[in-house]
DNA sequence: TGGTGTGAAGTGGTTCACAGCA
DNA sequence: TGCTGTGAACCACTTCACACCA
């Protein structure tokens, strides 16, 4: 099993050329400078403003974009317009990702009506929940379904990644049926290890643990 | 200044011992996996078994520990009382540190909510927003105030901690206010990049970017 | 025997520094 | 001249492998 820990990492596939994780991760990041400087109007971009904005160096952004091949033009910097199709290519996002949200608690519930998922190219099919009639009278945008009907759906819809939100006693059951129906990525927001098949991927993000090493890293 | 995206990284501070960065964000979680332990009565484990807990390698957890010295006994493993003890002075959670959060939309709202925060040792004492009177109706358990309370609030409480919760065109402009007002640790939930000056260590945790990055690392 | 503690080797990623092209 | 592309050096962390101790 895989954990991408909030930090993370994999053995890379196949057919794909050789990216370092964290690379991808930037990928995302510097996809959204460039949206930015599109809007803008920008054409081009140095390594060094892209760099900035994104907050790396830029000879590590450089190494990042020479995955690609030649992409810039010595002297001049990288089209903005060439870098974002090439990202998004990269991080196949050219179709709307079908996901299931797990867990309608307080946090599952600020996570559908969070926006930031359809914009960059994911759309919640439905949430699940062991209870979704104490829930009805809420304003959801999407399906509410008990988890009963979680394992079809999977099937049904082709639903590849999951997030999760289930309070932690319950994380490890739902993520074995999530498994067990197919899904290949977890994004676990429950405080909570979970143990999962080789060929699974799980991102965990866990709140509380975010602050407390933050806690550390500041000065006393 | 300094950003901990998602991965993380610090140079050490002079009056602590070297610790790799990486090891202090695993601490949190050994320290769950052994409170779990302790409920069941456990008095001692094996690397092996918290390792397996905790989906780290034995090995990795026994360097870890070894920051801290003779913690475990050979032949029998280490003692659960003690390492959460140790566990717990080294990420100072001796003391329940004081968070304002900013930004009471959805996602804000939710993590009022969390109460995983206060189990592991934080208080929000405070939010803030810019219309906290369109949130009044809201059962909300800390106090709700507006924006222009926050910097007397930052410096009579000493807060050295927040949590950023303010939509992206926002995010830099309040981030500077908390500086300003001597924030140390800011946890960004924000999806932007945020400049800070250099003493000042920012968490960031980007929802649609964790998605994006693990749908690249499921199978195709 | 079982399991810790740890030097040494390995790995993955970052940064440097400079060659080379517009 | 300016800025990319990239080998080589560097660094942080991980993993191994084994000495050593209860």
């Amino acid at each position: 099993m895989t954990i991408l820990s909030n930090e993370a990492y994999f053995a890379n596939v196949d057919n794909k050329v050789d990216i370092p994780k964290k690379t991808i991760y930037r990928l995302s990041i510097y996809s959204r400078c460039l949206k930015r400087l599109q809007q803008n109007g920008m054409e081009t971009v140095s390594s060094h403003a892209l760099a900035q904005a994104a907050n790396v160096k830029p000879a590590q952004l450089r190494k990042d974009l020479g995955c690609f091949g030649q992409l810039g033009t010595r002297g001049l910097g990288y089209p903005v317009e060439l870098l974002l199709e090439t990202i998004g290519d990269v991080l196949g996002r050219s179709t709307l990702q079908p996901v299931i949200l797990v867990g309608v608690g307080n946090l599952g519930r600020a996570l559908l009506h969070y926006d930031g998922f359809k914009k960059e190219g994911f759309e919640v099919l439905a949430a699940f929940d062991t209870n979704p009639e104490a829930l009805k009278g809420n304003d959801l945008i999407v399906p509410l379904m008990h988890d009963d009907e979680m394992i079809p759906f999977i099937s049904k819809h082709s639903v590849r990644m999951a997030i999760l939100c289930v309070p932690a006693k319950y994380g490890q059951e739902v993520a074995n049926e999530l498994v067990a129906a197919g899904v290949q990525g977890i994004l676990n927001f429950s405080p909570t290890i979970i143990q999962v098949p080789e060929h699974v991927v799980v991102t965990r993000v866990d709140l509380a643990m975010e602050l407390e090493s933050l806690s550390y890293f500041i000065d006393q």
